[in-house]
DNA sequence: TGACGATCCGGACCGAAGTCCGTTTAAGTG
DNA sequence: CACTTAAACGGACTTCGGTCCGGATCGTCA
């Protein structure tokens, strides 16, 4: 159980400045490639980290995952935790990695609504759906891998939500400015903002994903479902 | 000019955990109280530090306001800063207070289109606007002043501008959950994103003003202006 | 197998945010 | 004008993220 969390990473192994966009293939896509071209030991420390991380986790909360916590429980060095992951983000991510591969693999290639195969406005309405359900889910390692704001939106993660998101608009509103309109809908999907809805102001789940619908329903100028 | 951004501030001398909402008053907006019920000393010593933030800020940018710094140059202590303004993003906040409130002042008494007077829909689009390029105007400063996430949502400014926009949809949406819809649309202007859509991928302005106003137009359900 | 170069390791080190608590001072009160 | 006390002050201290570089290790090629 702890190791469903605990495999492989899309992270580059060092944040290089900036690194063009790059769409995972469909081929790579559920596998768990734990980082290629990685020096044994290196690959071995990785592994520890990311266990010694979830376990840190599910023993003291997130807040108890330092990085020197971190080291020390993998019994490795500091310096080695900040080479693998560039940051204390970076770790975060990776830990997340496996479930957004899930997520990815499920609306590239999964069975419908989600996945191709229904049409783009049914695919629409599951895809906030399911990011909603699926932030939900891990609301707390969500909210503390949130990446200071100026790389937010450059994170290969949120690219590939954001490019799909794009691809099922221009299907659906052929006249508008897709990408904008992409970004608009993340955003209302956004950790942060259903950490404050759910948590704070305490609105059923069911509300926001009421909202969704009536949301992409606007968007799009069409009717809502049922 | 250093001065405009300088005196007062509407945040609590201290961060109370769960102050209740206090939507500002008519009266309140636009004056510049500089916090009462302050000891003289404090006073003195809160306007010395914010005006040292600014000088800091003009001579080596948002990066070079390091609290050590900014109380060394108002001649304070370190703890002083703190109690003042509770945190880094809390002395940042008090540096944006003075448009905050400048935008407030407009949307809630100023002339049409922005003030009462026009009707929902165009204040609508209008407020969209402002934001805008209010936000554009001050991007560094927004965006180092952004808390952390669990809190984005609870400031006061951010509220107030909730407050307004969720007003204007209850007169547009009528059917509509008006509340969750201030949140996305609020989120569409958040500095964030403006930050990365016009520098990080170099949109122009007008493409953004052009988007809210499709997205206004969507969201009620009507047709674009012009 | 032995040697070499690229990669990785570790932990000392640094800077900055935020805390703590003994000391000082503003501003009412008799 | 003492006197009192709540408020403010200051700066040492703690914690944590992130950097650096001398030394250890891996993998490869002769």
């Amino acid at each position: 159980m702890l190791y469903a969390v605990v495999m492989s990473s899309a992270l580059p192994p060092f944040p290089k400045p900036h690194e063009p966009f790059e769409t995972p293939s469909l081929l790579e896509v559920g596998t768990a490639p734990g980082e290629p071209g990685l020096r044994a030991d290196a690959a071995r420390n990785r592994a520890r980290l990311l266990e010694a991380a979830a376990r840190l986790i599910a023993e003291h909360g997130v807040a108890g995952v330092t990085m020197e916590a971190v080291a020390a429980a993998a019994d490795v060095g500091k310096g080695t935790v900040f080479r693998r992951f560039g940051d204390r983000t970076g770790l975060l991510m990776a830990l997340l990695d496996h479930s957004a591969r899930r997520l990815q693999a499920d609306f590239l290639s999964g069975p419908p609504p989600l996945g191709p195969g229904a049409p783009p406005l049914e695919r629409l309405r599951a895809f906030g759906v399911a990011v909603l359900y699926r932030t939900a889910e891990q609301l707390d390692l969500q909210l503390a891998a949130q990446p200071e704001p100026t790389r937010r939106f450059v994170h290969p993660a949120a690219g590939a939500l954001r490019a799909h998101l794009t691809m099922l608009l221009r299907q659906t509103v052929p006249g508008g400015d897709c990408d904008l309109l992409a970004h608009t809908l993340l955003a209302s999907l956004d950790p942060a903002l259903i950490h404050h809805l759910t948590r704070q102001c305490e609105m059923p789940m069911e509300r926001l994903e009421a909202a969704w619908l009536d949301l992409v329903a606007r968007v799009t100028r069409t009717d809502p479902p049922d």
